[in-house]
DNA sequence: AATGCTGGGCAGTACCACTATCCAATCATC
DNA sequence: GATGATTGGATAGTGGTACTGCCCAGCATT
């Protein structure tokens, strides 16, 4: 299979082909010749990939790319999953509000989870209180432990279903999992507010 | 206040403020004069509003100002909170891949949900279903019902907390809960995530 | 009067995700 | 073997977003 062929196969033109293959998020095709290249079926996989990645889970390419590193690697597990967290975190939540900090990490204690100590998701959490806080919206604390309580069933949920057998497997459902199915999750509680809110209070004339 | 006043209480840099004055994210000042405005405290719970839709809730400034719209016009809930549902949504998802759609539509069915028929959250979700199958990673059935439970769930309590009195407050407090709580909901997600993996699997050397 | 900040406007910057153009080398076809 | 299309590789350009800089005349303060 030539670019052109790839193209075809995976919907996505070829300078993006080429640009993506720059970029180092598809690995370069068996060369044949000075000007030919082979590509195969894995090439049309990891492309759809890669649009998943970047459309579905809104990730920027720059973070698409550590992604994939994981599932190439043969990281263990637990690793993977962190890379994955930190490449959905996008902004490295430069400066940690301490309140937002000690918020976060009282959440976590109270849920009984046992999390690494400065890892993103947790900065992240933190930095989202705080900013929350800031801009005068403080969650209501029971709020809070009903999001921890559905977190954590929903996420129980997920790592039971991880297959045992094979670790590149594993890693692979887990991050994907992880990073796409989020705009499916957030899909859902929308769609849900929707019907409770139309529920409780009405519909209008004519909107969505 | 002047502007730098403005700047210095909400933490925004002078130049950015003129930028979201010439958006139309923040409403001009009082004019005291042909090179004098006078900013009062509502500019500055405005700015940190801003912000917090823009970098905790991710929103882009175009987006910020539709959901900043709905909050400051009259709109009964249900319709703001369909359009604070649209600004999240982001990408209108320019296609819509029928089997996507289909199963979207299967789903919100058999959750039992009421919701208008061709509305963003609904096209988001059949996407994001859609982009899944195609690249090779359908989400598991039973995976999805949980989701969906889990979304009912959390739902059902955020409108259940929606204050009764005043329809302004009750809007401001559902829009900004549906858009700044998304951020808190996917981070817990990660953080039991982690928590459950490395109760299943065991902690790695070193890393998040 | 001198200094310094103000609002307003417009141009410029930095980054991102592509997209276009060019090139010599080659392949398929005539 | 000539010919035309295509390829990989490289470099430059595009459009969008979110600011950021700079300049200006006009006031306010000293």
């Amino acid at each position: 299979m030539l670019v052109s062929a790839l193209a075809a196969a995976s919907g996505v033109p070829v300078p993006t082909i080429k640009y993506y293959l720059r970029e180092g998020l598809l690995p370069p095709g068996r060369a044949t010749g000075a000007t030919r290249a082979e590509y195969g079926e894995e090439h049309v996989r990891r492309l759809r990939l890669v649009r998943a990645l970047a459309e579905v889970g809104g990730l920027p390419i720059a973070r698409v790319k550590d992604v994939l590193a994981c599932l190439d690697g043969a990281t263990p597990l637990t690793t993977a999953l962190g890379a994955a967290h930190d490449a959905l975190a996008g902004s490295p939540a430069p400066e940690a509000p301490a309140n937002g900090a000690a918020a976060a990490e009282a959440l976590v204690a109270d849920a009984g989870w046992r999390v690494e100590a400065g890892c993103t998701s947790l900065a992240q959490l933190g930095a989202a209180l705080a900013a929350l806080a800031g801009a005068g919206f403080p969650v209501d604390p029971v709020a809070l432990r009903r999001y921890v309580r559905a977190a954590d069933e929903v996420a129980r949920e997920e790592v039971d279903a991880i297959p045992g057998g094979d670790t590149a497997d594993a890693v692979e459902f887990v991050v994907l999992g992880t990073v796409l199915h989020e705009p499916v999750l957030l899909a859902l509680r929308r769609l849900a507010q929707q019907h409770h809110s139309v529920h409780r209070f009405g519909a209008p004339p004519g909107t969505c």
